[in-house]
RNA sequence: GUCCCGUUCGUCUAGAGGCCUAGGACACCGCCCUCUCACGGCGGCAACAGGGGUUCGAAUCCCCUACGGGACGCCA
């Protein structure tokens, strides 16, 4: 058997990390199965519909990586078809016309819980002749489930899962205007479409009995279920906008690498042994349902902080250099020539490995690109004592006919160090505070070196003429 | 209210009756490396929700309780 998958987002906003690891999890086992995985628009609620919802979720499932086999499937071209299949339902006896109104059915549910019973429709026209149907009143089709014995499933996930018949009432199939209910659309179009494998949140899990008995009125054959946890927030509820990020576009744009956000996704909730870091090809060949977990998991910014930090590393530095420049632009207002793009790429080796986002690749290399007089950090600031600057005027003087190259540059500034009995860091930091205006920053010679010599240079003097002025005007008049 | 599902360190998880003195990862705390910060290395803290069974033996199987989540719509 050949496998198919699908994801179903309905278009009524951003696609969050929750369904984005559903869709994750469906297209994973399509891939593994050498199968073929579908996106279905579940647009039926016109009202509730956003506009742009459609492109921004395939624009966070293509950065994701995550790409249907086919073009979408939009649900609401699929009406007449939905409505086709109810009324054949009807005519076979598997279903029937109920009359009340929304506001008649809202009252005898509330009467229900109200007086303890569970909220379920009486049957009014189950068995009544539809020949008393009340004249020029639309009505809307009920499935006519078993009352008797049990609805069983066997999930992939949650294993077997049971419910008693009793507990389910005749569900609506077609609303009185025509359209279908979510629940009818979707077991008509996984059937059409030929899904095998239906991989979803388990908020939906006891919507599967009703679909089950659909299938079974309509003699289809049910697709394999497979009911994965939601993510819930650091405190345990829900995840919301609240906790923080949660749409993956948002994601995108706080820096964070593709590959990245789907290995957090995948391990959140699936395991495999001890294997932490883990692309998605390489998950496309040992993904495996049995390995979801059957609980809840709660999203961690900490953890997904950390997984990106580590694909950082691992990811070109061309890339990398590519997704620094537009967030150096905004930082500087300004386009970035040349030069710095070289001053980057000279860096990057050392810069990636200190930033665990492209926002802060982006803030660790502001001073590569910013003009000469340099922006200060007080600590830095403070480094540039009058011995520091005289200190760092030797050191340039020093390294006048150094192979401008970080080994040399280092070489020649641990023997000018010895020379005049100080610590290398007395005159390394003072440097790092001179060329970057920070404490912090990649190897200070590497930084050098790609810097370049005149660069160097100019920093250094600024650093001097600022250091003394400030002396200066402390000093007083 | 009724039904369904879940519960291993703070978090994500490994664990399929003896391999468990419960392993890994993140976070946190030390130490090492070191021109800073990171990275890396070493070490530490820290969990089987509770109670009953079954068994020679249970984190693993069964039951109950507690807690958490979900569903019960002419929403999806």
């Amino acid at each position: 058997m050949t496998v198919v998958t699908r994801f179903a987002p309905s278009p009524t906003g951003l696609l969050h990390v929750g369904g984005a690891r559903t869709a994750l999890y469906n297209w994973l086992f399509a891939r593994r199965h050498g199968g073929t995985f579908l996106l279905r628009i579940e647009d039926t609620d016109t009202a509730r519909e956003v506009p742009g919802a459609v492109e921004q979720i395939l624009e966070s499932l293509a950065w994701l990586g995550i790409t249907p086999d086919e073009p979408p499937v939009f649900q609401r071209q699929r009406a007449a078809r939905h409505a086709e299949v109810a009324r054949a339902l009807v005519a076979t006896g598997k279903a029937y016309y109920a009359y009340e109104t929304a506001e008649e059915l809202q009252a005898m549910r509330e009467r229900a819980l109200r007086e303890g019973r569970p909220p379920r429709y009486d049957g009014t026209w189950r068995d009544r002749d539809p020949a008393e149907a009340p004249p020029g009143v639309p009505g809307a089709i009920r499935l006519k489930v078993p009352r008797e014995g049990e609805t069983v499933i066997e999930d992939l996930v949650q294993g077997t899962v049971r419910v008693a018949n009793s507990e389910l009432d005749d569900m609506i199939i077609l609303r009185s205007d025509g359209r279908p209910t979510y629940l009818h659309a979707v077991v008509v179009d996984d059937h059409d479409m030929g899904i095998t494998h239906v991989i979803r949140g388990d908020d939906h899990l006891t919507n599967t009995f009703r679909q089950c008995q659909l299938y079974d009125a309509l003699g289809w054959k049910r697709p394999a279920f497979a009911h994965i946890p939601l993510i819930h927030g650091q405190d345990g509820t829900k995840l919301s906008k609240r906790h923080g990020a949660v749409s993956v576009l948002e994601f995108r744009d706080q820096g964070y690498l593709p590959e990245a956000v789907a290995n957090y996704l995948l391990r959140l909730g699936w395991g495999h042994g001890d294997i932490e870091v883990i692309g998605m090809a390489e998950a496309a060949a040992i993904f495996d349902l049995a390995d979801v977990g059957r609980g809840a998991a709660r999203f961690d910014y900490a953890k997904l902080l950390h997984l990106n930090g580590v694909w950082m590393r691992r990811a070109e530095d061309a890339r990398l250099v590519a997704e620094t420049l537009p967030r150096l632009e905004r930082r500087l207002g300004a386009p970035i020539g040349p030069e710095v793009v070289a001053r980057l790429s000279a860096l990057m080796r050392g810069l990636k490995e200190r930033a665990r986002t492209l926002e802060e690749l982006a803030d660790s290399a502001v001073f590569l690109a910013h003009p000469v007089p340099l922006p200060f950090e007080p600590k830095a600031e403070a480094l540039l004592t009058p011995a520091a600057c005289a200190a760092l005027r030797d050191l340039i003087a020093a390294w006048e006919g150094t192979v401008w190259e970080p080994g040399p540059l280092e070489a020649a500034a641990r023997a000018f160090a010895e020379l005049h009995g100080i610590k290398l860091k007395d005159v390394a930091m003072p440097l790092r505070a001179a060329l970057t205006g920070m404490t912090t920053s990649p190897p200070i010679f590497d930084v050098a070196a790609a810097l370049g010599r005149e660069e160097t240079r100019r920093r250094v003097e600024a650093a001097i003429a600022r250091a003394s002025r400030l002396a200066a005007s402390a000093a007083g008049p």
